[in-house]
RNA sequence: GGAGAGCUGGCUGAGCGGUCGAAAGCGGCGGUCUUGAAAACCGUUGAAGGGCAACCUUCCGGGGGUUCGAAUCCCUCGCUCUCCGCCA
């Protein structure tokens, strides 16, 4: 959410940023909507404070014994008045609130302006895409190999976008997500967590899915209405929702394996073949909680702590800021990495590490206690995937595929792999 | 699933339907003392919104109700704890 004040005095400008992203805000009528809401409020405190004297009177006088009945007269018509006047406030401030809670973050002044993805920037790459003496293969075409990315059985059992892995690929799936973890926690300082796959309405506002982009979610049909998580960006970043941080804990830097699951609503017809896009995949995240003067830093480290991942998994990649009509909606700034896979002959997504400014923050009431002014301020919070795990398992797969269609294992998940070089 | 207790400020914890935004303690901040620190003592210290300001409004788990007036009474939902039952 931005912040509501800056929306009230600097609206043009707000406006002006929003576009960036394509994002049309109509001006007119949250001014409109605004000088009601003030005159309204107004109005309705003055009532409030009407009420609040004369029953205050009333207790005076009724303790010093006095005949209440002709301040009671007084005070009979008050109440409908003020009745209707604090609904009317509510109906505003509603409205008004459905608005705040739609607009996106506003983008960082680094962001390159651009209409979609092909307007991204590339930061820098890292590794050579290998060169194959034989037509490299996509990953499910390897993995047809003893079953081991089995579409037909996982459609039979759910549906479209969903597989089972067998065996070998089963267990280089469980090995990379520990390798993933144990690289986070042991090398980059992140600690590990363990939570519900499925949240809360209160939850999903707070980082922003809800109350937009409620059709990419799953819902539950349950009495409470839970959904299930998109990421574990939801309920690892939500821990500090309603809460004051102790500053002196900052930065959190907070490592979760999770499925995810999604909809893919509107993707229909993209990546129907394959691992790419599933409705339910593994991913290893990363949030950080910092200070407001930290989290631009705390991106720059995540983007980092992400690539550490790939390089040693020895997977070429790229680096890319997102332009300001592809960075998602609760993004200042994002960065993409992307992945070379050698079957597409591209460079593919695998991490997006995101900073949100105090975007999140405010939604979720999220504070520190600032120890230099003693005031409260709210958090900065960023994500980061650090990878996705079903993607880095298509990664794998690709470029270390072997001529003779065998996949080597690489050096580094080799420990998880019972020391085994090839899958087999 | 059954029975009961509770949910109050950064934390712990008082609070008769009427100067209660809320005692007290802890913590924080400022000061005295000290070479410095600790201890002790004194003072100060909730959040959000509106207004140039004085000041006003709202907030005691969420929502609704009763009342001139609700932290306090009623309903409802959520959560926590205790006991019983069931169970991975």
């Amino acid at each position: 959410m931005l912040d509501p004040k800056r929306l009230r005095t600097e609206l043009d400008e707000v406006a002006k940023q929003l576009a960036r992203r394509g994002f049309k805000l109509d001006v007119d009528a949250v001014r409109a909507l605004e000088g009601q809401r003030k005159a309204l409020q107004t109005h309705t405190e003055e009532l409030q404070n009407q009420r609040n004297l004369r029953s205050k009177s009333i207790g005076q006088a009724k303790a010093r014994g006095e005949d209440i009945a002709p301040l009671m007269a007084e005070v009979s018509s008050l109440g409908d008045q003020l009745k209707t006047a604090e609904q009317d406030l509510a109906k505003i401030q509603t409205d008004l609130e459905t608005i705040a809670l739609g607009l996106p973050n506003i983008l960082d002044a680094s962001v390159p302006d651009g209409a979609d993805e092909n307007q991204n920037v590339e930061v820098r790459r890292w590794g050579e895409p290998k060169q194959f003496d034989f037509e490299p293969k996509q990953h499910f075409e390897l993995g047809t190999n003893q079953a081991w990315m089995d579409f037909e059985s996982a459609s039979k059992l759910t549906g479209a976008r969903f597989v089972v892995l067998r065996a070998a690929m089963a267990r280089l799936h469980r090995a990379l997500t520990q390798f993933m973890l144990d690289t986070h926690t042991q090398e980059h300082g992140y600690t590990e967590l363990y939570v519900p796959y499925m949240v809360n309405a209160d939850s999903l506002r707070g980082t922003g899915q809800l109350p937009k982009f409620e059709e990419d979610l799953f819902k539950l049909n349950n009495e409470q209405g839970y959904y299930l998580i998109p990421t574990s960006e939801v309920p690892v970043t939500n821990l500090v929702r309603d809460t004051i941080v102790d500053a002196a804990s900052l930065p959190l830097k907070f490592t979760s394996h999770t499925p995810c699951f999604r909809s893919e609503a509107g993707s229909h017809g993209k990546d129907t073949r394959g691992l790419i896009r599933q409705h339910q995949f593994e991913k290893v995240e990363m949030v950080q909680i910092t200070r407001p003067d930290q989290s631009w830093q705390a991106l720059e480290e995540m983007v980092g702590n992400a690539e550490a991942i790939l390089q040693k998994l020895g997977l070429p990649y790229r680096v890319i800021t997102l332009c300001s009509g592809d960075t998602g909606f609760s993004a200042a700034k994002t960065y993409d990495l992307e992945v070379w896979l050698p079957g597409q002959q591209k460079y593919r997504e695998i991490s997006s590490c995101s900073n949100t400014l105090d975007f999140q923050a405010r939604r979720m009431v999220a504070r520190f206690r600032n120890p230099e002014t003693g005031k409260t301020e709210l958090l900065h919070t960023l994500n980061g995937s650090g990878v996705a795990v079903g993607r880095a398992l298509v990664a794998v797969v690709e470029n270390y595929q072997q001529a003779d269609g065998r996949i080597r294992i690489p050096e580094v998940l080799r420990n998880y792999m019972g020391g085994a070089e090839y899958l087999t």
